[in-house]
RNA sequence: UCCGGAGUAGCUCAAUGGUAGAGCGGGUGGCUGUUAACCACUAGGCUGGGGGUUCAAGUCCCUCCUCCGGAGCCA
């Protein structure tokens, strides 16, 4: 007899197989069991009756709980009651281990009970759909650059200093010295860009900031590709078709997952290129039209994006932002040095800012008066401002939230579904 | 850090200042096609901690703790 998985099944229609997993749930009506089995590729309904099984079986169909795990045989049918299509008639039950008192039941549960049992809860098949939807994203991601000549240069998490400054760092002790959890690989990626021309990186990154919201974690997921050459028009049309990309991947591979979180996915067909293009003023003039209130020079909020974005059917990219609410290693805008060369990608249905990027100052003038703008410590950023003295060259990245975009394409209200041990302010078990 | 909200049975929630309740889950029994099955019975509580007002506090007041959501910051 062969040992299948769920996801197989039709292939053994009219014959006996056997089938690992756990008891996802049971029903019974006196002489009749119903057990519903999952595998991690799918549930099949198990069903038994007393009239034809052993009484081994159907006292083990009695017995078993909820998450038990459990080796079942028994013949493959199509059966129109039964979810999925096919049933297995039952020929035995073996307990691998019983179960006892499963802490989540087949009713509701708050996201705090839920998120104290994150290792159980990942077991439903909500969350197996969405960790599924999260792989074929990481994977897609992958093989964009992957087609495109890109190479795959991992950066350091040990950090001597901050990339950006601004923002609060993870400190950690090493070896009597202060290092710091990684917020970016970004600097690291210029210079494996300089070696390898096209690169990209995809990694955790750490913001030790006391947000509280659906869209932040304190340990989330970037990819972010860096490329010689390249300058912002390059860089934008690298996202779109990337964004893009991703987005239909995820339609193609992975239908059923999108069923099981009943996503509407209309919205999702349209994210091809060409994205609307937005200059961070223009991105102000919708926002003044629609009377919010805004100070022009602010970088925008999460309501200010949500504005933006609903002004358009498909992700919006929005660049030129002024350079003081940007990072210190970006490109001015030589016809307004006001502006910075940077870029982002909102995505639609107020999911907001999922790319953040552009193209990087390359002059070592230039930059290390930034440096000293922005009151960095310009020992650490050596290594940074020798890239512009050898063989310095334009050059252009941005980098992907994962979380983010996991929560846009399954349309979760929080981030926190979109990645398998979340971990936020409050939140670091299990 | 600021603003708002919530802590009552294992879980999700009720309960005019006056005897602490239901559904689910657990247990027991019933049911041969169930779809988060259903029906009957049953066990289960220091109402987040501390202090106060009151004849009487889950309920009102103070304080602390925990969590949730939003702001700021960002992906």
């Amino acid at each position: 007899m062969d040992t299948t998985y769920i996801n197989e099944v039709s292939k053994y229609s009219g014959k006996e197989v056997r089938i690992r997993g756990w008891l996802y749930n049971k029903r019974s009506s006196g002489k009749l069991w119903f057990l519903l089995v999952r595998d991690g590729t799918g549930i099949i309904q198990c069903v038994a009756s007393k009239a034809d099984v052993d009484e081994s079986t159907f006292n083990a169909c009695e017995e078993i709980t909820q998450e038990s795990s459990v080796i079942v045989t028994g013949k493959i049918s199509e059966d129109k009651r039964a979810p999925g299509g096919y049933e297995m008639q039952l020929g035995t039950v073996e307990i691998v281990q019983l179960a006892k008192d499963y802490p989540i039941t087949p009713k509701e549960h708050g996201t705090a009970f839920l998120m104290d049992h994150r290792h159980l809860w990942i077991r439903s098949s909500r969350q197996v759909a969405i960790l599924k939807i999260r792989h074929e994203i990481i994977k897609s991601c992958r093989d964009f650059f992957d087609n495109r000549g890109f190479t795959l240069v991992d950066t350091p998490v040990f950090t001597p200093a901050a990339c950006e400054g601004t923002t609060t760092l993870f400190e950690t002790e090493y070896f009597g010295r202060k290092a710091y959890l990684t917020q970016s690989g970004q600097l690291y990626s210029e210079a494996t860009a300089a070696a390898m021309g096209k690169v990209y990186c995809f990694g955790p990154t750490f913001r030790a900031e006391k947000s509280k919201t659906r869209r932040h974690l304190t340990e989330f997921w970037m990819v972010e590709p860096e490329v010689a050459y390249a300058d912002l028009d390059d860089n934008m049309k690298l996202a779109e078709e990337f964004v893009s990309y991703v987005v239909q991947r995820v339609l193609e591979e992975k239908k059923e997952e999108l069923k099981v979180l009943e996503r509407d996915t209309a919205p999702l067909e349209r994210v091809i290129p060409p994205f609307p293009r937005i200059s961070y003023d223009e991105a102000v003039e919708i926002l003044k039209k629609n009377n919010v209130d805004f100070e022009y020079g602010d970088d925008f909020g999460g309501g200010d994006e949500t504005v933006i974005s609903d002004n358009f059917d498909r992700p919006v990219m929005v660049h030129r932002y002024p350079a003081a609410i940007k990072a210190f290693y970006m490109k001015l805008d030589e016809k307004d040095p006001t502006k910075a060369l940077g870029v982002d990608v909102l995505a639609p249905e107020g999911y907001g800012e999922i790319i953040g990027g552009g193209q990087r100052e390359e002059n070592y003038e230039l930059l290390l008066s930034r440096i000293k703008e922005h009151n960095l410590p310009e020992e650490v950023f050596d290594w940074y401002l020798d890239l512009r003295k050898y063989g310095s060259v334009p050059h252009s990245g941005f980098g992907m939230g994962i979380e983010r975009t996991v929560a846009w394409i399954c349309k979760l209200p929080h981030v926190r579904e979109t990645i398998p041990f979340p971990r936020m302010m409050h939140r670091l078990t299990p």
